[in-house]
RNA sequence: GGAGGGGUUCCAGAGCGGUCAAAUGGGGCGGGCUGUAAACCCGUUGACUUCGGUCUUCGAAAGUUCGAAUCUUUCCCCCUCCA
């Protein structure tokens, strides 16, 4: 089996190929181009996208040229796979922005100075804005069945839940397909490489580029990946775990790594670190805490950098053994002047975002879970008082894991 | 178009004139144990509060009543069966 194929296989990405063997021939023949689509919906992508970024990475690792398809055009429709209801419409503003953004996002995990392997980032808006609905139909439509576009999970869901799917959805796997035919023809990229969920808009592209310029192209996906409890990756009560540092902090999201379940930590090791899996089969019997730092470390650096990575470590070890003030920590700023004789504990919990209750802040301090300084708070009309600030800082703890700084200004 | 069932707090789901901020389970949060894990145990889970209470919630609006999630009317939405 091809080598590239057989790390993607080994580290856990392989679900499902059109045509694997064949797949196989051609990458052992040579460099090829792949591409993998984006969804432009939200202002930043989030660990939930980490595994394709991935998929990029192992392209590039083997020499081969991603294509990264920011979905500014199918983002204006809303694909209806996995959603039992019509998306939300973006505005075009919002959609603008969020390709940008994610753009940048993207440049942080690929290689972008190598010319023959550096990302080649297209916008399928710049194709479908400009598509003439009649020859759209005589050229592409000819080619889509409504018979076998019913069958496709995604429209059969809906369809058997009696819930609408309008026909602007139902076009999305049609543009799809057409965003692999025009990549082929523009780009010469023979693989699409998607989630386990987008197999039926793959398949789409291979059969359409099939019937339209009867050339043989391929895709490739991923599992679907659950976490141990069950739960969607990504996707924390808290909010989602994003890629960007304005929406989530480096230790944050170093903390979210360091808190995975004992059970995951293997398959995550393979999926979000650039270890291969025979390295990893050595480290198994490191001691699981150690894994776990080390998969914090790995993911941070591939996001943040070496020296964020490293420093998030520090902080987490300074914050969690030595119970002291580690530099990395989340930090909000409060004015001296806020500091009065009825400035208390609530108050400052509140302007520190950390709660938006003040009920909910009199039931942590009645279950013991506010500290100040690691000096647990019972009383909720606790003062803050200057002395408590240590060379302007304080430390205040709500539970065991949420820690923050609180400069004196 | 005809017949019936339903919309309850994050979710599922009880309540069907006062004792209801609303059972129970899940989830979340906090505490304990431990390893910043899982499992388990305990507590908590609308907001504000001078901790006495106060205010807002049971699809929407109006009404009956001393009093409504509970009754009536209209409206909106969902589901099942028949055509």
């Amino acid at each position: 089996m091809n080598k590239f194929l057989k790390e993607f296989k080994d580290k856990g990405f392989f679900y499902q190929c059109t045509n694997e063997e064949e797949l196989s021939n051609i990458l052992d023949k040579g460099k090829i181009k792949a591409y993998i689509g984006f969804d432009c919906t939200a202002e930043s992508l989030h660990v939930g996208s980490l595994l394709q970024i991935m998929c990029l990475r192992l392209l590039q690792n083997y020499g081969h040229q991603p294509i990264v398809l920011l979905g500014g055009g199918t983002t204006r429709i809303g694909d209806p796979s996995g959603k039992d209801k019509t998306r939300k419409i973006l505005s075009e503003k919002e959609i603008e922005k969020n390709t940008s953004n994610i753009k940048k996002i993207l440049g942080k995990y690929l290689d972008t100075k190598n010319k023959k392997i550096k990302p080649i980032f297209v916008n399928n808006y710049t194709w479908l804005k400009n598509l003439n609905y009649i020859s759209f139909l005589r050229n592409i439509g000819k080619h889509f069945t409504i018979n076998k576009m019913l069958t496709f999970d995604s429209v059969k869901t809906r369809l058997d839940r009696e819930q609408s799917l309008s026909y602007m959805e139902f076009n999305y796997m049609i543009l799809q397909a057409y965003d692999f035919l025009e990549l082929n023809k523009k780009e010469k990229c023979i693989l699409q490489i998607g989630g386990s969920d987008q197999w039926g808009n793959i398949v789409n592209g291979v059969d359409l580029i099939k019937r339209f310029s009867n050339k043989q192209v391929f895709g490739l996906t991923t599992p679907l990946i659950t976490l141990a409890s069950g739960a969607k990756m990504g996707k924390t009560e808290s909010g989602a775990i994003w890629l960007d540092k304005k929406l989530l902090s480096s230790y944050d999201y170093w903390q979210f790594w360091r808190n995975i379940d004992d059970r995951d930590v293997v398959k995550f090791l393979n999926f979000f670190t650039d270890l291969n899996s025979y390295e990893i089969e050595k480290l198994k019997s490191k001691n699981i805490n150690e894994l776990k730092i080390l998969l914090a470390n790995k993911t941070t650096e591939m996001l943040h950098g070496k020296k964020e990575a490293l420093d998030c470590e520090k902080t987490a070890k300074e914050t969690f053994s030595e119970n002291s003030l580690g530099a990395n920590l989340p930090s909000i700023k409060i004015e001296d002047s806020t500091l009065n004789n009825k400035f208390n504990i609530v108050d400052l919990i509140i302007i520190s975002k950390l709660e938006k209750s003040k009920s909910e802040i009199r039931r942590l301090i009645d279950g013991n879970a506010i500290k100040i300084n690691n000096k647990i708070i019972s009383d909720a009309n606790f003062i803050i008082k200057k002395d408590f600030f240590k060379d302007s800082f304080l430390k205040l703890s709500i539970g065991k894991k949420r820690h923050i700084k609180v400069q004196l200004n």
